[in-house]
DNA sequence: GCCTGCTTTTACACTTTCTTAACGCGCTTA
DNA sequence: TAAGCGCGTTAAGAAAGTGTAAAAGCAGGC
């Protein structure tokens, strides 16, 4: 049986949480205020976590990013409309998917299943990029089978890359993922470590394109 | 080269997506029963399934099943039927899309597009103005599916436009929210950027247009 | 201590993007 | 008709961002 874990202000929305996935046979924890939830998701240690944005003290996204220091948790985000910053914001720093308020139970259900599917396959699935080809697990990464060899910090920028492979990954995204939790800005540093990583990927591998302003794009061929 | 997977049991439509497909450089099989659709898939292993739901003898959704035991790839849904139980049922089934019949085959190649890509990457915030689509998360802009290449500013100034498609937005929001925080009024660089936004939208995307005096509008079209 | 490998900083040439300025066009108004 | 205004368009310099190499910090192991 899964675990869930509701943080949500509003008790008629805790309530409304509660029904639907109690029906569905989730295991059910409830906080109503950021610094709970956090202390509730260490506890119980959940499955899933649903988590609203609009929450008054704490900000959303301030547990978002407290969570995402040590838990790996997939974290579905719900929000109300016209909050497209704030929804960016929280993809960015680590949310796995978000429904806006007001929704159906149904489509609800289905994210959860997605996101923890998806969850529970990435962490046994390698990122395949052509030839290119990253071991989450063993944290290894080859090349046409040939072995790279990577440091940790080119192991994550271009393990961050793979995921969105042919998609822009903004440079705001990178330092989050990468660089979590840092104060200085590396952003200077992030042009050396592409730098080593496509000389290390040369030319039989896939490219990594730079969007000027905006971050950069791993090629994936098709 | 992608493969492709058609199970439906009406030969007409398969040899209508086997045309698209082919024209779009898949290859592709078929197969006109759930049981063969299952022998086929483990044995061509092909980079996506369009399954049909309104199969003879086994279900459609039985397929989606039996398919998720040992695969993960993705599966678009084709199906008569508009009702959400059934939709919802294959997303939870871990469908990956849903295209109902008749559909056009632009959609369709979009969709599969979409779904072959989605399997690594997070659901992204996205305003949509007819075919034009801006991905926030990623920053990147699509016209028909196809990318367009915006500089920052650009991007920013389209954004804005987007947000509030159909109506009228003043110089004075499009300067807040572009050039936030800027003194200087540089209403004469609005001109060449909305210039340059025009020339890259061309006519195939909506329109954006001047309003005298007051400022600019994304035509919407509907 | 000293070495070694990784990360970060620094510096500068180079590319892309942004801003500025100029000019032509169409519309309104005197 | 001519002057004024706002807008579209183009071109060029200014500014910002990027690629690259080399050197300087920073750990852990010997």
């Amino acid at each position: 049986m899964s675990k869930a874990l509701i943080i949500d202000d509003e008790q008629q929305m805790r309530r409304l949480l509660r029904m639907v996935l109690e029906s569905r046979g989730y295991e059910v924890c409830e906080a109503a205020e950021g610094q709970l939830g956090l202390q509730e998701a260490a506890f119980h240690r959940p499955d899933v976590v649903l988590l609203d944005l609009g929450l008054p003290g704490m900000n959303g996204i301030e547990v978002l990013k407290r969570l995402r220091e040590w838990s790996d948790v997939p974290v579905l985000i719900l929000s109300v409309r016209d909050q497209e910053t704030i929804k960016v914001e929280a993809l960015e720093n680590g949310a796995d998917d978000y429904v806006t308020k007001p929704f159906g139970t149904a489509e609800l259900l289905a994210r959860l299943t997605v996101i923890q599917r998806r969850r529970f396959t990435r962490q046994s699935a390698e990122i395949i990029v052509g030839p290119l080809k990253l071991d989450l697990l063993h944290h290894e990464a080859s090349l046409d089978e040939v072995p790279l060899k990577l440091t940790p910090t080119e192991f994550a920028l271009l393990k961050v890359l793979a995921e969105h492979a042919g998609r822009i990954v903004t440079q705001n995204q990178i330092m989050k993922q990468v660089w979590a939790g840092q104060t200085s800005d590396p952003s200077e540093g992030l042009r050396v470590h592409i730098n080593h990583l496509r000389k290390k990927i040369g030319e039989a591998g896939p490219r990594i394109v730079n969007e000027p302003g905006i971050g950069y794009r791993l090629e994936d061929g098709s």
